[in-house]
RNA sequence: UGACCGAUGGUGUAACGGUAGCACAUCUGGUUUUGGUCCAGACAGCCAAGGUUCGAAUCCUUGUCGGUCAGCCA
């Protein structure tokens, strides 16, 4: 919605990447009076994070140009697609807050078409049926720097070539017999225009079109085409597809007709993450090798798994943004998508206090059996989230780490002697260390300031730590699930001579169960979110139930605490 | 030894022939009832060589490095 063409006049206007710039020239000059733009995805496998790119980058320039974006499922392949996969795209765009123009259109949709497009091109003599095999196809297809040698079958006769496609669309040949072939320049140094393959025969089931029919058009003969047939103005899609350019403007121009809109091919850098891998191969070898629980782990680069984990679309939106769409070839700090959900959970989530690794403390001097109600702040970023009671008593838990007997005047927490404060509640001081036989930490002995209610002490003294902490008996047992990157190096599937499954993380998933949780929390929804005050950002998994609420870690806040003591 | 594309701080991304800017990361300070947030500051860059020009990250040439292409996958 927002007009990139008033943005122009302004003074702060945001510079356009390259393809926005080539669509406003083109509005300029009256090439194009709308812009229609589409996300076409193939349904073999999940959505992930390089999908979320192209989709936001699509819709969002349908949306500020005022355009209209398509969903197109490209199911050339019956073989390898599925209608699993066309369910979970719909709904990972639509969890991008996106609508597509009109229907869902589907390439399977266009198989008549682009049928009678074959048989003109035929009778044009721009295509013909070869019998040859596939390593014979091949091997006379030549190298980037070797030209190819022409089939012996490419000069048979208009009515030949018409007889024979006629043959292997009704059925008479087995899979691989002949392919129809357009005929253009075995010697092209370009390999995808040395007479590339348009139609293959496959006796396979389409999950669209059943076994109507048993040959089916390659992408390259199908892309352009459908682009041309939904009026695209702007086909966008990744780098790898620019050698494919001649080969889709080939094809247009043998079927484009006057007056009608002629998509054109724009190619942009995929996104790559630091410390993952993002191709389809390698995550679903993931997900089959057990090395996940599945495509919407929340370790995966997936949408899904991003959803899960407790990624919102809004700070997808924002990373996409903040990464650009360029040329060149690039990988993302996996710390700017970090950043990107950080800055938009501090804004967003509740506040609610977790121990995660419970000490007990006794506070000797609070009445035994008394309980009081302490309003906390729901969100100190939002005021309108408002507040909550949280319930004190004279047993409490607090994070092992956040005491030590002795430390150095760095280690602003609790320690032996001295005072910190608990949110929200009271000052405390520990004078009582418990240890079991072998030494351990089992229990604290402190006191408490009675008037040094909700915080703040009267008489204006000053202690440098606050400690979140959980009553114990109004204490929930939760699970949380932290999660780590799934691989140790920056670029595991970089290494020419190593496995990118060597570099997987063994410490990628650490569960703890029988954290203590503050009554607040078991109000909790799947995928409602939280911040557990000084740890990270949590959202309620799926798998919760009413005996147990499973949370999962998205991102930790960040800090300079750990750091600096390293 | 082909064609096409690309090269700007550690990582991304701007500049459209006229002061190399922004974000993340990193590091300092300040504020703070989250060692969070917020605020202030620091660090750090045009692949190389020629040429055109008063002036080049930008235009030209050459080189270097990187990516893509030899599926009846998309």
């Amino acid at each position: 919605m927002t007009d990139k063409n008033q943005n122009d006049s302004s003074e702060n206007k945001k510079s356009l990447n390259f393809i926005e710039q080539i669509i406003e020239e083109d509005l300029k000059l009256g090439k194009h009076t709308e812009i229609i733009t589409r996300f076409p995805p193939e349904p073999n496998g999940y959505l992930h994070i390089g999908h979320a790119k192209s989709i936001i980058l699509n819709f969002g320039l349908g949306n500020s140009y005022n355009g209209k974006t398509n969903l197109r499922f490209d199911d050339t392949n019956p073989e390898k697609e599925d209608v699993e996969y066309v369910d979970s795209i719909l709904e990972d765009v639509k969890w991008l807050g996106f609508n597509w123009d009109g229907e869902v259109h589907y390439a399977s949709d266009y198989f008549d078409q682009l049928y009678e497009w074959a048989i003109k091109l035929i009778k044009d003599g721009f295509a013909y049926v070869d019998d040859q095999t596939g390593e014979e196809i091949s091997a006379s297809r030549g190298t980037p720097t070797r030209p190819g040698n022409k089939s012996p079958y490419r000069n048979r006769s208009v009515e030949d070539n018409l007889e024979l496609f006629y043959r292997m669309k009704n059925g008479d040949l087995k899979d691989g017999e002949k392919v129809l072939r357009a005929k253009i320049d075995m010697s092209s140094p370009n390999m995808h225009m040395r007479d590339p393959v348009m139609y293959r025969i496959k006796h396979a089931h389409h999950h669209r079109t059943g076994d109507k029919w048993c040959i089916y058009p390659m992408y390259d003969f199908t892309h352009g085409q459908s682009d041309y047939i939904e009026s695209i103005t702007h086909s966008i899609c990744t780098l790898e597809f620019e050698n494919h350019r001649p080969l889709y403007d080939w094809f247009l121009d043998h079927i484009y007709e006057k007056g009608r809109i002629r998509p054109r091919q724009i190619e942009f850098a995929r996104l790559n993450l630091s410390y993952t891998v993002m191709s389809k191969r390698k995550l679903a070898e993931l997900v089959e090798g057990n090395y996940v629980i599945g495509w919407d782990d929340p370790r995966m680069p997936t949408i899904s798994g991003l959803r899960r984990r407790g990624y919102t679309p809004e700070s997808l939106k924002v990373f996409t943004e903040k990464v650009g769409i360029a040329k060149r070839e690039n990988i993302i700090d996996v710390g700017l998508l970090e950043f990107s959900i950080r800055e938009h959970l501090n804004k967003a989530a509740q506040r609610v206090m977790v121990v995660l690794d419970p000490l007990k403390v006794t506070i000797t001097n609070y009445p035994e059996g008394q309980n009081e109600l302490l309003p906390a702040v729901n969100n100190p970023e939002d005021e309108t989230m408002g507040k909550r009671e949280v319930p004190f008593s004279r047993t409490i838990y607090i994070e092992k780490e956040d005491f030590k007997e002795e430390a150095n005047r760095k280690f602003f927490r609790l320690k032996l002697g001295s005072e910190v404060r608990l949110r929200y509640a009271y000052f405390i001081t520990c004078n009582e260390v418990i240890k079991d036989k072998d030494g351990n930490i089992t229990e604290l002995l402190c006191t408490y300031d009675p008037l040094s209610k909700g915080g703040k002490s009267p008489d204006g003294r000053k202690v440098k730590g606050t400690l979140h902490w959980v009553s114990a008996k109004h204490a929930s047992d939760i699970e949380v699930r932290q999660y780590d990157r799934l691989f140790n190096d920056e670029a595991p599937d970089s290494h020419k001579d190593k496995n990118f499954k060597e570099f997987i993380n063994p410490d990628s998933l650490t569960i703890i169960e029988n954290c203590k949780a503050e009554p607040f929390l078991l109000k909790a929804k799947a995928g409602d979110k939280y911040q557990f005050e000084r740890k990270a950002y949590f959202t309620l998994d799926k798998d919760s139930n009413k005996e147990k609420l499973i949370f999962n870690r998205t991102v930790t806040l960040r800090d300079s605490w750990k750091k600096q003591s390293k």
